[in-house]
DNA sequence: TCGAGATCCTTTGTTGAACAATCAGATTAC
DNA sequence: GTAATCTGATTGTTCAACAAAGGATCTCGA
């Protein structure tokens, strides 16, 4: 069906799983190449030529991709072979809803506190600052440590664990944006204003200035998927 | 070591699953039990046993199980045999922050919307003020369909899945609630005000309505919580 | 008697192989 | 040319086995 395609190459990188077993693992590794754009969207996981390239028993394998399931990577159909989770359009909108709600409410819920609630943010916008220059897809990553600590603000265990499956899935978008340089032009600059009026209690206009800087996320996610491909 | 308990009984019913997968029949009925109080919280679920009972092999209740513990009803360590999840007084309150944010939420995101925006927390509505009499646990479902119908208005699936979910794992502490009658005794009332305020286009005195139904709900189950253990 | 350590036993973690069920494409028959 | 069938490949599920790790028990020494 779909042989001589290499899905994968080599072993395994050891990138830190949660609870050291062997399906954490795989799907941590799995996750990684999906996230760098090494596995694209459509591609098969066959799960017997995927488990002997990983080195693990299709068991763990398979427990590794059911993960990889429930965190929206990957979809799954009975008796079909696994894969790699494609964002639809639709996907992406709804993918913005959740952000706007999780993090326009992590601003709401904070009014009046004191500045030093805030200081995560401003760590997470200093490692955005110093990743600014490098232009590789690690600034997309600090990008999105800014906003989970926004979204820490909440102080809620459950919505940082669902915001951070959000972002995970929005990933599988944000991938089509790599080595377009022009969308991070103003993008320090408007992380490092949000951070400003939030610390100085001005909730509002941050508010504003946030569900701004998610529309033109959004924008320019769907545009980048635009010229790529239709659905 | 905890020998001598029956965990469960019978070899499982047919009640529907997503996908007809025996894993997934099988995580549904463990779900099912969990939900009316069959499996307690801190109950062990041995695999061989468990499997034995269930009459799946190991690997398929490994699997089911591993969904459970993705959905919060199961607390997995390793190499230690997985246990009915418990829910800690800071896991409710946690799990009502996560309402009040996607609950008030919708009622934000939906102003100035026509009536029939809201049917479907009408027809909820109704079907929980038929079920009011019959005092066994289904109201606590019918309760549950009207706030799910809430968040439903965000028209969003991500939003709709992480909301079920909180139930899913909230309903570990509503089981606390069966028999006191005494607090669904404004209930339908509540709803119902809740639900005119929102047709009529007033937002606002919904929101805090809402608020404070899900401030009074919060104490119930906490208390209810209080009377059987301390954590 | 009481505590520290060694030991055994149970349970989970992982693997490999096997067979059934099902799907997709190729073949054949009409 | 279309439909039915066949065939190969892939997933779904089970079973049996061994390794790894935790808990409980037992022993030994103070």
């Amino acid at each position: 069906m779909f042989n001589e395609m290499r899905y994968i190459g080599e072993p395994m990188e050891h990138l830190a799983p949660p609870g050291s077993g062997r399906a954490e693992l795989v799907a941590a590794t799995l996750a990684d190449r999906i996230a760098r754009g090494e596995l694209s969207a459509g591609t098969p996981l066959p799960e017997v030529e995927l488990a002997a390239s990983l080195g693990v028993s299709r068991n763990t394998l398979r427990e590794a991709v059911k993960m990889l399931a429930e965190r929206g990577l990957v979809r799954l159909a009975r008796h079909r072979t696994a894969v790699v989770a494609s964002l639809s359009r639709s996907g992406v909108i709804d993918l913005y809803r959740v952000r706007r709600l999780f993090e326009l409410g992590a601003i709401e819920a904070t009014r009046g506190q004191p500045p030093e609630t805030f200081h995560e943010i401003g760590a997470a916008l200093e490692r955005l600052v110093a990743l600014a220059q490098t232009n590789d897809g690690s600034v997309i990553d600090a990008d999105l440590d800014f906003h989970r600590a926004i979204v820490r603000l909440h102080r809620s265990p459950r919505i940082d664990q669902a915001f951070a499956g959000c972002l995970d899935e929005l990933r599988l978008g944000l991938i089509y944006l790599d080595g377009h340089s022009m969308v991070l032009a103003g993008l320090v600059d408007e992380h490092r204003a949000i951070y400003r009026l939030l610390a100085q209690g001005h909730h509002d206009e941050c508010a504003v200035l946030l569900a701004g800087h998610l529309d033109a996320s959004e924008r320019q996610v769907l545009a980048a998927k635009g010229v790529r491909n239709n659905p």
